[in-house]
DNA sequence: GCCAACGTTGGC
DNA sequence: GCCAACGTTGGC
């Protein structure tokens, strides 16, 4: 039965089954439970100040310090079952729980910053941190037969917590129902006992009018994430029964109200105590970290690093490595963040920062402004020459608006990285450490989008054939200058096993941010230098290779011309896939 | 899995 | 703002 001898100090004088500190709220009770309409509030006040004993001294408990308990070590008949928790004249009371109770939330002075610490380690850090101290079921009834026989009454101080101090009441059926509400007592007794005047608190019947009985509509909230992995950032869906929801006599309320589902999220400042306030203070962690939605119900945002692309920007916890970041970043399955760096760990082959994407005219640049063609850039003439071919714009009409972020923003179309991205790109990332400050934060700044070496498309239409159009470029090799310039190297020329046929003008070409990047790379490592690009020789452009299948096919080398493809050495690696 | 203890919130 | 009603949590 007793299964708590530790917090019964002194066996035999009181039913150990209330001696634990649960007891202390029940004690308004008193012997002769039917006149305690009042002495029930009253004796609860003790129970809270049993916790500003200068007896409770959790420092020198916790070092093994026995108070001298004058006052029940004095032989003073004890008050009931405060005794026990009050003033506990047995050394072996003083038990760890209660000063680990105590240090937490015992004095009522502390209280409300231990509350809101506790609240908060326990929130941010996962701290195993007792919550509270479970009486035994059997703890602290009383015999009420003011309801009839057989009932029995509890009252429970919450001891920690926001709602410390709160009092609880309830009531057990003689067939052992518990009760926890006017609600649940009266469809208990129903047809048994008119509960029109009874005073739920206080176990009383009144004389007068009674209040009105409350009917709350309530609805299920939410709000806790399950316990890990994929659900842990959606939304709780129904059915998210307690035990407790199945155990309750209460009835269930019945149809909710759908709609103050939303304003239950805004009305966390209603008090239910005075400690609920602290509770209020600051929302949970969950709340002060905006979740990001489910990926499915959200446009796929940006890639971004610290936030630069993409303002709204949240600031996200790591789901692997824990550490908190801004941006929006997500693993593999997109239901997770990820920072950066586990980003870069995961050796995944869809990196963030290589995308294709398809650009949304900002609508506000110059180029968006533009109406008239020019007539003069290619695709212009490419316009001019087959009228009804003509899907491009012409380029004094493209947005060109430095941050290449259209209003909708969401509407950057991922697409397949190339294979062998990652690697090139980590060698890329390396760099970023060479560079000074400035140069670094010049690309964590609006450079590092365009360094992302997206493939910008405004059109499908637009992609491809355009050989001189700077977005044409081939990514790979883009993304080999950077890497060489990582690795050291004092000049591009050798890229051209790379992409064959790249030449100076081909490389000033590249995107104007990653040829940015190299140009202060190479003036950080070789001062004064000026434009690497422009001291890089035209490569293999017209070269054969004569020895690649296709060479040998061609009829200089011999060959019968059947397979009619330029050196493989000359292709682009992008064209070879 | 139960349920005491605590949190939350809607009615007043 | 209070607090009854009930949802939720975590100790057991």
């Amino acid at each position: 039965m007793n299964e708590e001898p530790v917090e019964s100090p002194v066996p035999g004088k009181e039913p150990e089954g209330e001696d634990v500190g649960q007891s202390t709220e029940t004690k308004g009770g008193e012997a002769d439970n039917t006149s305690e309409a009042e002495a029930a509030p009253e004796s609860l006040a003790p129970s809270d100040s049993t916790k500003e004993s200068p007896r409770t001294d959790p420092a020198e408990e916790i070092s093994g310090e026995i108070k001298e308990e004058p006052m029940s070590t004095g032989g003073e008949p004890p008050v009931d079952w405060f005794e026990p928790l009050e003033d506990d004249d047995d050394a072996n009371s003083v038990s760890r729980d209660d000063a680990e109770e105590e240090s937490l939330a015992g004095e009522s002075e502390k209280s409300e910053s231990l509350v809101g610490s506790e609240k908060a380690m326990k929130k941010i850090y996962h701290l195993h941190i007792p919550r509270r101290k479970r009486s035994h079921p059997d703890e602290g009834w009383i015999e009420w037969p003011i309801l009839g026989e057989g009932w029995k009454r509890k009252e429970v101080v919450r001891r920690s917590g926001c709602s410390m101090g709160q009092k609880d009441v309830y009531y057990m059926s003689p067939q052992g129902e518990r009760v926890r509400s006017r609600v649940e007592l009266a469809s208990v007794l129903e047809g048994v006992l008119d509960l029109s005047a009874f005073e739920y608190k206080t176990g009383t019947f009144y004389e007068g009018e009674a209040p009105p009985i409350r009917i709350r509509n309530r609805v299920k909230r939410k709000m806790r994430e399950r316990s890990s992995s994929e659900s842990s950032w959606m939304d709780r869906g129904e059915g998210a029964d307690t035990p407790d929801s199945h155990h309750r006599l209460t009835p269930n309320p019945g149809p909710k109200n759908l709609h103050s589902n939303q304003t239950s999220f805004s009305s966390h400042g209603t008090l239910g105590t005075p400690n609920q306030g602290l509770c209020n203070e600051d929302p949970p962690v969950e709340e002060k970290i905006k979740l990001p939605l489910p990926s499915s119900s959200r446009p796929l945002p940006l890639p971004s690093i610290n936030g630069e692309i993409g303002s709204e920007d949240s600031t996200l916890i790591c789901a692997r490595c824990g550490i908190s970041f801004t941006g929006t970043w997500y693993d593999k399955q997109r239901k997770r963040p990820c920072c950066p760096t586990c980003w870069a760990a995961s050796k995944t082959k869809e990196h963030p920062m290589i995308r294709f994407r398809k650009w949304i005219p900002c609508g506000q640049c110059v180029g968006c402004h533009n109406t008239v063609n020019c007539g003069q850039c290619a695709n212009c003439k490419h316009g001019l020459q087959s009228p009804e071919s003509r899907k491009r714009i012409c380029r004094k009409r493209k947005c060109i608006c430095p941050i290449r972020k259209g209003p909708g923003s969401g509407g950057f179309l991922q697409q397949k990285p190339y294979n062998d991205i990652p690697e090139t790109f980590d060698d890329s990332m390396s760099f970023q450490s060479e560079v000074t400050d400035s140069q670094h934060l010049s690309l964590k700044s609006s450079d590092t989008e365009n360094f992302s070496v997206n493939v910008d498309v405004e059109d499908e239409d637009d992609m491809s054939t355009d050989d001189d159009d700077d977005r044409e470029l081939c990514l790979l090799c883009s993304l080999a200058a950077l890497r060489a310039v990582a690795a050291g190297r004092k000049d591009l020329r050798d890229l051209s096993f790379i992409h064959c046929g790249w030449s100076s003008q081909s490389l000033k070409a590249l995107p104007s941010a990653v040829h940015s990047l190299i140009v202060l790379a190479f003036s950080g490592i070789r001062s004064g230098s000026g434009d690497p690009v422009e001291n890089v020789k035209p490569v293999s452009a017209g070269k054969d290779c004569g020895t690649c299948d296709f060479c040998i096919d061609k009829p200089k080398f011999g060959g019968s011309n059947k397979k009619r493809q330029k050196c493989r050495l000359r292709q682009c690696v992008r064209d070879r896939q």
